[in-house]
Parts: structure tokens; sequence; C-alpha cells
DNA sequence: ATAAAAATTTAGACAAAACTAAAAAATAAA
DNA sequence: TTTATTTTTTAGTTTTGTCTAAATTTTTAT
């Protein structure tokens, strides 16, 4: 598999496990700014292998195949976040980029070894979950911080966008992965919350909130 | 610089600090098992960007940055092999390939961090030097096997052939970075070796020999 | 239901890196 | 020194993945 094809796959994996359905041409070409055309031409060459279902105008879905491929993809750029973050010293936002390289180095051994060395991690560092050598995902229970109501109290145990940016937006105001968030109170005007983060006030926007996932205690 | 270059740039690197000269597109046609005119085109893309001197029907040679540039990736398959080798607890024959997919990794940090956190080491798991961050290597006065005298005693600290084979066949035999390696005669007919390696009687031949480095004590 | 707009595909072109076959230059041999 | 051989380069293709522009299909709006 060409390291195109990798990153193709990978694309539709993303996206259809956030809405399900099939993809559309569009949604794969922006998501990696990429033309339409060139899309539609990937497309054919991975229905061909059979690791895509697709129809002409239609869209495009995973097989069973292509899915557990993108899965195996997804495992190693998460196990190489892990590595940069927890072996190398990363910080979170540093990571993605460098993880996009070596999700392609082509190896079982070594990303079974790498697993291992890890200590079998099931989350990466932003707490998406990895993917087990036969392609297992251990889902956690998980609900954005923006649908908590006032006097509830979460931890956080992700981030729905993992941009540098928001990453870190997050450092500087002190929270990361297993904070205690509790919400003090919701503007009405603009949804914003005024929570308590580590026994800290802190005032976030509703973006924030929506950008957060937390497991309710 | 893409792939194919730094592979070009590599094997002039390894070609040239064998035997110092201009390097003949042939010679590198046949190391890269690929065609005397695939390589010609190389050759003026290289020259092209400044990376190598090359003259029609004259061979090439590296510039001080194409020198600079190949070190860099001889530095990270260097650094990578370490890493297999002393954190994933891969065999010595086993990470070459690997290597030779890390090496292409892009990311001065990364690498930086590498080798910080493998304890900056000085040499690969098969005795060969680790260019520094700035492309200084350091010279390990060493001679072969093949050039020691009868009674005279070494320390074996490389290997000229890293094949897989050649690796094999010295675990087989016990023999491994580290060891003591003492000539007890050598056979007038074919060159071949008694030697002593940690204290067990051995027989090998003037291959081996030539393809093993020690260190004279 | 038909026209307008948006999405998608096709057709044709291009760049990178490889190849084959033929031409040219350099080297070796007679 | 001329011829033969080897090495190297050139010219022309091929494949992969991309692009633009035009054509087609689907969706939306009137």
């Amino acid at each position: 598999m060409t390291l195109s094809e990798e990153n193709y796959l990978k694309t539709i994996y993303h996206i259809t496990s956030a809405s399900g359905e099939e993809v559309s041409t569009n949604a794969i070409a922006e998501k990696m700014e990429t033309k339409a055309s060139s899309v539609t031409d990937m497309l054919k060459k991975l229905a061909e292998k059979e690791l895509v279902v697709y129809k002409k105008y239609q869209g495009v879905s995973l097989t069973d195949e292509g899915n557990l491929a993108a899965k195996m993809i997804v495992r190693k750029h998460r196990l190489w976040e892990v590595f940069l973050v927890n072996k190398l010293q990363f910080s979170w936002d540093e990571v993605h980029d460098i993880a996009e390289q070596l999700e392609h180095i082509k190896s079982e051994k070594l990303i079974n070894k790498l697993d291992d060395f890890l200590g079998n991690p099931t989350e990466d560092p932003h707490g998406d979950p990895i993917p087990d050598v036969n392609g297992k995902i251990i889902k956690v229970e998980k609900l954005l911080l923006s649908e908590l109501k006032v006097n509830q109290t979460g931890i956080c145990v992700g981030v729905k966008d993992s941009s540098a940016e928001f990453l870190k937006y997050l450092d500087k105001n002190k929270m990361a992965l297993g904070v205690t968030i509790t919400v003090n109170s919701i503007e009405d005007f603009d949804l914003s919350l005024n929570v308590k983060v580590d026994g800290n006030d802190l005032l976030i926007s509703n973006k924030i909130a929506g950008n957060l996932f937390v497991k309710m205690i």
C-alpha cells in the first residue's frame, strides 16, 4: 500500500467514524486539502483493491479490509504519539506532524514491540483510543464538557480538537487530561461556562467546552 | 529533499567514504540496484541543487552541503538502530530494513531528543560510528581480524559486512561486539584462522576474519 | 417541474522517478 | 593508432499521483 493510499484510507476512516454514513468526494478533498478530481481517481484505485465500496456520485465507505487497514494506521499513529510524549518528552501539541510520518513505517514487528515497550497503552496523549493488534478499540464513556449541567463534575479524558493552538490554550490554563472540572454556572447569553478546574475558577467559552471530553463522576 | 534524493546521497556517501575518490555512475547503479540511466538523471538533479559536483562522464562527488546532508541521514539511520536494539530488543540482524525507513523521518527535534534518550551513543549496534548533531564522527582505531598475526589479541569492535546472514553466523558462533579474540594459528593453505573467542577455540575462514573489525590490546 | 446551483466525474496535461533502447564518449586491446 | 569494448548519456516511455477545465449528474430553488 502506498503512502497516498494510506492517507486516503485514514481520512475516510476518520470521517466515517465521526458520522457513520458514506463519505462524499468533497468531504475527503477538503480534509486532505486536495482536489475532488484527485479524490475520484484514488477512490477508483481503492475500490479496485477492494479497500472501499465506491459507487459513482454516491460516496464511499470502507470495506472490512479497508477498515482494518485504516485502524492499523491509526494504531501506529497513536502509539508513536505515546512514544514521543512519554519517552522523548515532547508536549502533546508537538507530536501530530511527526506521528503523521511515523505512521507509515512498515513493520508489524516494530509496532508490536513498540506497543509492549510503551506498556500497551489504550489511549494516546489526547485521550483518543489506540486500536489493539486486532483492531479492537476500547470505547470510554465520555461526553462533552458543554453537555454538563450546572454543578455537575467530570474528569477531563480527551480533546475533540487536537490542534496545536487548542492544546496550547489548555496548557496555558492548566487544563490537562485527568483534571477535575466542575461547572459552577453557565451564562445564558453566550453559553460560556464558569468552571472550577482542580480547585481554581476559570471562565471558558462554549466553543472550548465543546472540544473537551469529560467522564462524569 | 525527496526520499529518492536522500537515498542517492547516502549511497554516494557510503561509496566515497570507503574509497575517497569520485564515484562512477555504474557504481551507484549497482549499489542501488537500479539502471545507470536513472542514476544519470538523478545526478543532474542533485548537481542542480548543489549537493554534488557532477561532470559528464567524470563521476560524481559530494559538496560540503551534500556531505553534511548524507551524514545526517546516516546519523538518523544509526540512532534508530540503537533504539531498535537497545530499547525494543531487536537483534542486530533485524534492524537494517526498518532503520532504512526511519532514517527518512523529517524532524531535527525528534532525532536530537532520540539521541538524548539513547544516552548519546557514538556507535550503532554493528560498531559503526554515529555522526553527532554537527556531523562530527569519532573514529575508532580499528583493523580487520584478518590483519592480526599469530598470538595477537583484539577486542571485536565492529563488522564490515552487516548483512543479516553474516550477523546470524556470528550469533551462532557466540561472537559479538566486545568479545576478546586471540589468533592461535593461521593455516598457510587457505589463510583460515584458529582463534580463541572469549576462551573458546573456533575455526574461521579468512573471509569471516576479513569482515570483523578488532581493536588491538 | 423545470431551471439554477452544487457536486462529481472525465479528459487531458504535468512532474517525479523509474525504465528501455540507441547514441556518444571513454577506455582497453590489437 | 585504429578497433573493440565498456561506460555513460540521451531520447523517448511508463507509472503514480496530482492538477485544470470541461462535461455530467445530483441537488436545490423557484
